[in-house]
DNA sequence: TTTAAAATATGATATTTGTCATACTTTAAT
DNA sequence: ATTAAAGTATGACAAATATCATATTTTAAA
């Protein structure tokens, strides 16, 4: 069993709070898991009791909306905690966790993080204000979706997911999505994401080499109406 | 000065988890406002140093989208606090709380709140699971702004406002709203709005009268494509 | 390696939604 | 009571977006 204190990804989250007994105590009664692409972690309306803090990669949140389609709520790297939310809810996941990469996860039992919860404010603070952050984030995202275009949603995306997870050698994105999983992050049609890029490529704003991404003049991204 | 211990609506948001003597306390440093409808009580960017408690009326929490337009990200009844995320943030407001009636407001001061918070492990606890509530609130409303029709959201907008705020003897929505008002729920512009009434009126779902909406078959508005 | 399946791309077309113009109605101020 | 302003309603049209069909490319399995 690795030691969580010295994993360096506890520094990311509201774990950083916890003092070495915690630390240890955590590493204790954790769980470690392999995620594969592809895989979830759990799905919308499943009880999680507890959560779990992302090793390595990168995993999509999505809820299944009326019509069939799976929407992309969020995207959360390594270093951050999945079921907060649920876990101070007390209920049933509202999202659906999916690794977008091969992604190594540790499982937290609910009773040891409400235990650390109710006993160190400092980081019950920090849960709190992570899920403040969401929310925060949550209602702008809605507002985008309810006011904004899809093409200016493509691009704030597009600009997003560079600011957020970095881009190769080669300037492209770093972070692999399909064509759908784009499409279900700004809330349209695959065909009608495909299109938009292939315009945006032909504007010279971006460039599409195979499945790569490159932002090339990320202000004409921005001022897209 | 009057007392917050007789006063009702406490009874419904996370204050009620406060003692006799928090209470005292609590009456000692408010402020009560009389809000005219129309008014803002806060506007987004404010710093707010405190949380309203809504004694009386109903008022509506806005953010400005890019597109200049106004986008009502929720609406607040008696009963409920406001501002109780940029408290915990120690952030901006980031929505406008505007009156769309004439309201009465208790403001409690930012140190005196937090007091309490630190102190009082329930009233923490419910401010936390409010929080969370209206995340899970969020992130299915963005679900249906990017995957639902305009006729679908304004459907389910017009069953929320029934559920939510009930009828008054004629059967018409307690709550109004102005059409505009109502295209700023639903993310749309205010002729579509007002279009898509007329429609549901002439296909029997809804019956309007002068600026009363009634819904005369609830299912036929949860089953529109 | 071959081959089937999945992903990407694009055209044609239908539908939805937004915009602008204008008329009518209600509200509120003088 | 009169009048201006705001709100509501509707038509005409343009733009955005979805859907369906099909071709091409890439990926992964046998």
């Amino acid at each position: 069993m690795s030691k969580c204190e010295q994993c360096i990804v506890r520094q990311f989250s509201s774990l950083k709070a916890l003092n070495k007994e915690e630390l240890l105590r955590m590493a204790d009664c954790k769980t470690s898991y392999t995620i594969k692409k592809g895989e979830p972690i759990f799905e919308e309306g499943e009880t999680v009791n507890g959560v779990y803090c992302i090793k390595e990669g990168v995993c999509k949140m999505t809820k299944l909306s009326d019509n069939g389609k799976d929407q992309i709520v969020k995207l959360v790297k390594s270093g951050e905690l999945l079921g907060q939310r649920s876990m101070i809810s007390d209920e049933p996941a509202n999202l659906s966790a999916v690794a977008l990469e091969d992604m190594e996860v540790c499982f937290i039992p609910r009773s040891e993080v409400m235990g650390f919860f109710n006993n160190n404010n400092q980081f019950s603070m920090n849960v709190m204000k992570t899920i403040c952050d969401d929310l925060k984030d949550s209602d702008s995202h809605m507002v985008n979706m309810a006011q904004k275009t899809v093409k200016q949603r493509l691009a704030d995306t597009l600009i997003y997911l560079e600011e957020t997870f970095g881009v190769n050698e080669d300037k492209s994105l770093h972070i692999q999505l399909s064509r759908e999983e784009l499409a279900g992050m700004i809330g349209t049609a695959t065909e009608s994401c495909i299109r938009l890029l292939s315009e945006l490529n032909k504007l010279g704003y971006i460039a599409l080499t195979g499945k790569k991404i490159t932002l090339l003049d990320k202000n004409k991204l921005k001022r897209l109406q």
